[in-house]
RNA sequence: UCCCCAGUAGCUCAGUUGGCAGAGCAGAUGGCUGUUAACCAUCGGGUCCGCGGUUCGAGUCCGUGCUGGGGAGCCA
């Protein structure tokens, strides 16, 4: 007799086995009585029959509540009457605990009482569904990157300075006599890491502390982020391209039972393919005009903008060439356009908007320095980063991939809440 | 930070003109010889978010605070 995980069950028709794992649902009908089992790997159903199954079972099942752990022995057997083919007839029952009365019942509940529960709601097929594909993704970029000779280089957390803008910053008390910040991007480490090793990259926890209250924002969340010596604009746009069409082909192929139980239209996904669309700011300010929203040359799209491009495209779109007075002071401006900054936005389609953020450095000493400066950043906190062009160096670029934006989107979600496992929100540090 | 909406049973919600607090689900008990979010019957369950006000009388009207949700700006 062997312990085996619900997936591998159908393997041992008609032999013994041991499952263990969760009760999700009991029911009864006369002499007959169902329990049905999770254990992270699926589901099924155990069947106890008077006069089959041992009295110590039949004896066990009134005690038996939703989320009590248990262990069932019983027999493997084919069942077209089972949902998913199989079930066991249980001859044994072995419980580990008695869950109290489970709050999370089968009908609808509102979004604030879920994440309240977010560590038991983790436990419903639909969340686990999710979860996969976000793994998926993560393991599909860290392959892209390790399969093209990048280097895995961690990034710190805490910081002595801001990469993104100083009112977004979480400070923290370092020992009483300076400040530490929470990474707002691993970016400018990668740099130093791109001079070191040519082709890097970072995955790990990035903190903003906007008070913004929308459905594409969290305080806390994940980036991929590659960084490439010798490289330029042009380089980092195809690159972004094709990692996102092999994340999409990854996810394609190893979660597609996942994508359709969340209810995805996959042939969306299925278009995921190259090239993508290409335009630069100016034309994306000119579909904007085309759709009547104007917008003045030099201003950042706001959301709605941003859905109105994105929703122009079945594709991801790459918008290049911004004014530069929006891009954050290590942007190289355009050598034959010095109001345009050597930057790309990558929006999904379907109105999610920006998934990827990213470009070309500036490489100057004098012209970077002067940046800092503008931006009036502490100077004595980036001398390193000086470092980084004063000795050698070279023309470089990277970008940041959002990890909870791109699975809402392979998703199909309205938010990115539920793209992490535990979501850190504006007014939400709980559970 | 600003704008909008909501707060009634463990959960999702209804509650008429201001006049006795309701349903479904969840829970408990019983029934049913193969159930599929089973079904049927019975039962228990309330600080109507807090505070103040108007009124003979407030879940309902007014003020205020808190909490949650949606959106804006900003961003991945």
């Amino acid at each position: 007799m062997a312990t085996v995980t619900i997936d591998t069950v159908g393997k041992h028709d008609g032999q013994s086995v041991t499952i263990c794992g969760w009760l999700t649902h009991k029911r009864s009908s006369g002499r007959i009585r169902f329990l049905v089992l999770r254990d992270g790997t699926g589901t099924i159903q155990c069947t106890l029959i008077q006069g089959e199954t041992s009295e110590q079972a039949l004896d066990l099942y009134p005690e038996l509540t939703h989320e009590s752990s248990l262990t069932v022995t019983g027999t493997v057997r084919r069942d077209k009457r089972a949902p998913g083919g199989y079930e066991i007839l249980a001859s044994s029952i072995e419980v580990l605990q008695i869950a109290e009365t489970y709050p999370i019942s089968p009908k609808e509940h509102g979004v604030g009482f879920l994440m309240d529960h977010r560590h038991l709601w983790l436990r419903s097929s639909r969340q686990q569904a999710i979860l996969r594909i976000r793994h998926a993704v993560v393991n599909a970029a860290r392959k892209f990157f390790d399969d093209q000779g990048f280097t895995l280089l961690d990034a710190p957390i805490f910081t002595p300075s801001s990469c993104e803008g100083t009112t977004t910053l979480f400070e923290t008390d370092y020992f009483g006599d300076r400040k530490a910040f929470l990474s707002q991007s691993g970016q400018l480490y990668m740099e130093a890491g791109a001079m070191a090793f040519g082709k890097v990259y970072c995955y790990g926890p990035t903190f903003r502390a906007e008070k913004s209250k929308t459905r594409r924002h969290l305080t806390e969340f994940w980036m991929i982020e590659p960084e490439i010596a010798f490289a330029d604009l042009e380089t980092i746009m195809k690159l972004a391209e094709a990692l996102i069409v092999a994340i999409v082909e990854e996810v394609l192929e190893t979660r597609r039972q996942e994508l359709k139980l969340l209810g995805r239209d996959i042939t969306r996904l299925e278009k995921i393919q190259p090239p993508f669309y290409v335009i630069s700011y100016d034309e994306a300010v000119q579909i904007l005009k085309d759709a009547g929203e104007s917008l003045p040359w030099g201003e950042d799209f706001g959301a709605s903008q941003e859905t109105i491009v994105s929703n122009h495209f079945d594709k991801p779109v790459l918008i290049h060439r911004y004014p530069a007075q929006t891009k954050a002071f290590y942007m190289k401006n355009d050598p034959n356009r010095p109001e345009v900054a050597l930057c790309v936005d990558m929006l999904a389609p379907e109105g999610y908007g920006e998934i990827i953020g990213g470009g070309q450095r500036e490489d100057d000493p004098v012209i970077l320095k002067e940046k800092i400066e503008k931006a009036e950043l502490p100077a004595e906190s980036f001398d390193w980063y000086l470092d980084l062009r004063r000795y050698g160096s070279v023309p470089h670029a990277g970008f940041g991939l959002g990890i909870e934006r791109a699975v809402a989107w392979i998703c199909g979600f309205e938010h990115v809440r539920e793209s992490i496992p535990f979501p850190r929100l504006l007014d939400r540090l709980y559970p």
